[in-house]
DNA sequence: ACTATCACG
DNA sequence: ACGTACGTGATAGTC
């Protein structure tokens, strides 16, 4: 059999990689996309070629002969695009560090390489196949040479593959008449002129019958007398000129001995750390399969948990030794294998004892559930682990105090918390993320190991994978524990990470526990009046629509709405016709129907997700039991789901109403106590805005106050519409005000938008120079900071893209006022639950929601937790305004609001 | 798995 | 000129 040889047209590649891959970046920063597209790429080649020779070629940046041709003609090609560019020479160098053969030339480009080279190896009886997203290329296609054209879609990437005869099918002309083709119909993107009025139906046509340019110019006269042969004769030497750019020189001038590009294994130390600086995490686990067996190794780190080194325990005395080992360790980490209640395994990470002394490694152990070693007993020993009193360590603790009944001694240390405070933007604080980035060692994922086999199946079916599983989470927290608070110490993070985060760990667990009462029946009813309505306005709608349609589909609605009754449509979404309600809304006062739509939506909504959805989430104790994120958010904030406890309906009655569902326990009430206008505040006190403050100083409504202000109006005169628009202002601040979304969220013109934010930061000076400080100082280290040290980066503000670094700049606006009241309230959430601990109160903090805390509080004890809330949630924090809080007591949550 | 929509702060 | 408010999560439909 013939041998093989892969080339790769590298610009064109990367290109097509970069625009297919969705923007990433490691957490330097740096662009990664098109380098991690075109490996892809070439892995998947690689894998259905099996060649023997592999070679990239790349232009050189230059002008090359054809294109300097070109712009003398006309004008230069557009720039490349920053975010690309910084990859190129990342690209090289991983190719480099593969051992790959790559080619350039100056004065030739790709192109001309591939083809020349395609065409001394033909000569060599060697099989090419040229992939390249550049259909010049299909010139240079034989029985031989095979172009393959990438694409990525949806599914992934497919390749188009075009020999001589495939070429024949698709265009109707042989290889070398599409030269002529491309010329006749020109290329914009690549500045090639053609023939004007010639496109690639009318190229092909004349090709095909004449065979090439100048023949067909030849004949001329025989041609029908169109517009387009009189466009032809003109253009002639358009045409031929056309010609010359598209036609691929095969005989460069250039060195190259095929056996220099034999394919040796890619998978090198060397491009194994250039995955690892790029954070290709799934091509690092693909390396260290096939580096694996590899000679000593390399950079194996001294670290990596060797499986050898676990000990697996059946037993209940050794098990027992174990958990006394834990408990008399000063530092120690541990891991729960757990899915949906139900214990696997327990794994332990304690210091090593036997042997060398300055050893700071660890032994793991691992524990099944099974025989004499349950659930209960291994909970029971886990809780006496985590409530000795010694440094713990583990993923998630929060997960494990589920578990625990033992009230936590305070010195644990959540690794998913700190590694989240160091970096928030980060979607998953996984075991193989943290040793990665903390201990530079890279763990095969959950995904890597049993797929998404349940942990009961892959107990059995996989016991190696599955003692990995659970071990190196136990492994990863002990030794990353050290490194992560040192970090956090230098980032400035220690005390926000001591005094606030690992103490909310505790204060949610226990409002996750608490839970919510519900009132399943009065919430049945509620769902079944709404779906009533439902039906009402189903049969109404399908009546205005003249047939059955599914309401809840965005595309069909919009046929009916904007093709069958022809009503005027607003926006346009990228698969079709806008239906959201601010679009409807506009319609709604003209057509009844729309109003229908809009009443069906918000009943459909209110059923689906809160009538039927909450009712899904009653425990056998009529609670609800949230789980609170507090790992998420990029600005600090916490999340709520299953279910979602923090966007239950309050703005529309109807909506309302389901609070009334929400009930305290026998003998108790609800009291909730939200902050006013806290991000606000947190804005006039990190501005230090005198205006500002003042105004908080002097009056209650601060709404009417700025519109007064700023509309240079007297307090007492300003009338609606001014302190309608005022508001508006002071949110769009507090979200990094822009002109346009003011002006969306007040229907006003961009220009009147704009006067207003003008005449506002006329009036505070202070709040333009923070948020101008934000901005610059975001540009600047590349972060920005709340009050009390938590960090969000901005790596937006280096886009090339305009909108990206608009974003940066309204996100190193706002993250620090949310980030502050963020802060804030999570400190006066440990305060008032410490507090009713302390004070021995039946009262509980049972909910958050951002500004707002809800506390089912026992009756008689009422008058002593408003004191708590009071004073703590005013001591959280000390700003030159003063923070309010707003506090109501009732039967439900309807009524406490 | 992704998109559109809509609930909250 | 670019096309937007900041931060979330759940549901239903569609590919």
């Amino acid at each position: 059999m013939s041998e093989k040889l892969v080339l790769i047209d590298g610009h064109s590649i990367l290109n097509r990689a970069f625009f297919g891959v969705p923007d990433l970046s490691n957490s330097e920063g740096i662009h990664t996309n098109a380098v991690f597209g075109f490996l892809n790429i070439l892995f998947k080649i690689l894998d259905e070629e099996q060649p023997d020779y592999l070679t990239v070629a790349f232009d050189v940046n230059e002008p090359t002969f054809r294109h300097k041709m070109y712009e003398q003609y006309k004008g230069t090609r557009k720039p490349m695009a920053a975010e690309l560019r910084e990859q190129v020479p990342l690209m090289k160098e991983m190719l480099h560090a593969m051992g790959i053969k790559m080619i350039e030339k100056a004065g030739y480009e790709a192109d001309d390489l591939l083809g020349t080279v395609a065409a001394r190896a033909q000569g060599q009886g060697v099989l090419v196949s040229i992939v390249s997203g550049d259909r010049d290329l299909l010139q240079l296609a034989t029985e031989t040479i095979k172009i393959r054209v990438p694409k990525t879609k949806k599914t992934g990437t497919e390749v188009e593959d075009y020999n001589a005869g495939q070429v024949m099918e698709k265009y109707h002309v042989t290889p070398t008449e599409f030269i002529d083709v491309k010329a006749l119909m020109g290329d914009t993107s690549d500045n090639v002129p053609g023939v004007p009025g010639i496109g690639e139906k009318t190229a092909v046509k004349i090709i095909s019958q004449y065979g090439s340019i100048e023949n067909a110019y030849a004949h001329i006269d025989e041609m029908p007398k169109t517009k387009v042969r009189e466009s032809f004769r003109e253009n002639y030497e358009k045409a031929q000129f056309s010609k010359k750019l598209v036609t691929i020189d095969v005989h460069a001038d250039i060195e190259y001995e095929l056996e220099s590009a034999r394919l040796g294994s890619l998978y090198t130390p060397e491009a194994f750390q250039m995955c690892r600086r790029l954070e290709f995490k799934h091509m690092m686990a693909r390396f260290q399969k096939h580096m694996q067996g590899q000679a000593a190794g390399g950079g194996q780190a001294k670290l990596a948990l060797d499986t050898g080194r676990i000990t697996q325990v059946t037993q209940l005395e050794e098990a027992e030794q174990v958990f006394a080992r834990l408990r008399k360790a000063e530092q120690s980490a541990v891991h729960a294998v757990e899915e949906n209640g139900v214990l696997y395994a327990l794994a332990a990470a304690v210091p090593e004892t036997d042997g060398k002394t300055g050893n700071t490694g660890c032994s793991v152990f691992l524990i099944r559930q099974e025989g004499f070693l349950t659930a209960d007993y291994l909970f029971d020993r886990l809780g006496q682990v985590l409530t000795a009193g010694n440094r713990v360590a583990a993923f998630d603790i929060k997960r494990l105090l589920k578990f625990v009944t033992i009230p936590a001694q305070r010195r644990l240390f959540d690794v998913t918390v700190a590694a989240y405070l160091l970096n928030p933007l980060k979607n998953n604080y996984g075991y193989e993320e943290v040793a990665k980035d903390y201990l530079g060692e890279l763990f095969p994922s959950q995904a890597e190991l049993i797929g998404k086999a349940h942990y009961r199946d892959a107990m059995v079916q996989a016991p190696q994978e599955f003692l990995k599983l659970a071990c190196y989470p136990a492994f990863t927290a002990y030794h990353a524990m050290g490194p992560l608070a040192r970090r956090l110490e230098e980032a400035g993070m220690k005390e926000l990470f001591n005094t606030i985060e690992m103490p909310l760990v505790y204060t949610l667990s226990d409002m996750e526990k608490e839970g919510i009462r519900i009132d399943a029946d009065a919430l049945k009813l509620y769902g079944e009046q709404l779906q009533g309505r439902i039906a009402q306005l189903e049969q109404q709608i399908y009546e205005g629509a003249g047939e059955t349609f599914n309401i809840n589909s965005p595309k069909q609605l919009g046929v009916i709405l904007f093709e069958k009754l022809k009503m005027p449509y607003g926006k346009k979404t990228k698969t079709g016709y806008s239906t959201a309600a601010d679009v409807l809304d506009k319609l709604a006062p003209d057509y009844p129907f729309v109003a229908q739509i809009l009443e069906y939506r918000q009943l459909a909504k209110l059923k689906s997700t809160y009538a039927d959805g909450l009712a899904a989430f009653i425990g056998e104790d009529q609670r609800i039991h949230t789980t609170f994120n507090q790992t998420i958010t990029a600005t600090g904030r916490l999340s709520s789901t299953e279910p979602n406890l923090q966007n239950i309906p309050i703005r529309m009655e109807l909506g309302r109403l389901i609070r009334k569902v929400f009930l305290p326990k026998e003998g108790y009430v609800f009291l909730d106590a939200d902050y006013s206008q806290i991000e606000l505040r947190v804005l006039a006190h990190m501005s230090a805005d005198e205006n500002l403050i003042q105004a908080y100083r002097e009056a209650q409504d601060i709404h009417r106050m700025t519109a007064s202000q700023v509309f240079h109006t007297p307090f007492d005169e300003v009338t609606d519409l001014q302190r309608r628009n005022a508001k508006a202002v002071n949110f769009g601040i507090v979200y990094g005000i822009s002109s346009f979304g003011l002006s969306q969220d007040l229907s006003i013109t961009r220009k009147e938008a704009q006067e207003y934010i003008e005449q506002y930061f006329t009036t505070y000076p202070g709040v333009k120079s923070f948020l101008d400080r934000m901005v610059a100082d975001a540009k600047e280290t590349g972060m920005v900071a709340s009050m009390f040290g938590r960090v969000r980066p901005v790596p937006e503000l280096k886009s090339s893209n305009f909108m990206q670094r608009s974003f940066g700049e309204r996100v190193a606006m706002n993250s620090p006022i949310q980030g502050t009241a963020a802060d804030i309230i999570k400190i006066a959430m440990n305060r008032v639950h410490e507090r009713i601990l302390k004070e021995g109160l039946k009262s509980r903090l049972i909910l958050q929601v951002h500004d707002e805390l809800l506390v089912e509080a026992a009756k008689e004890e009422v008058g002593q937790v408003e004191k708590i809330l009071d004073e703590e949630m005013h001591r959280a924090a000390d700003l030159s305004v003063a923070l309010e809080i707003d506090m109501h007591s009732g039967a439900n949550w309807y009524e406490a609001k």
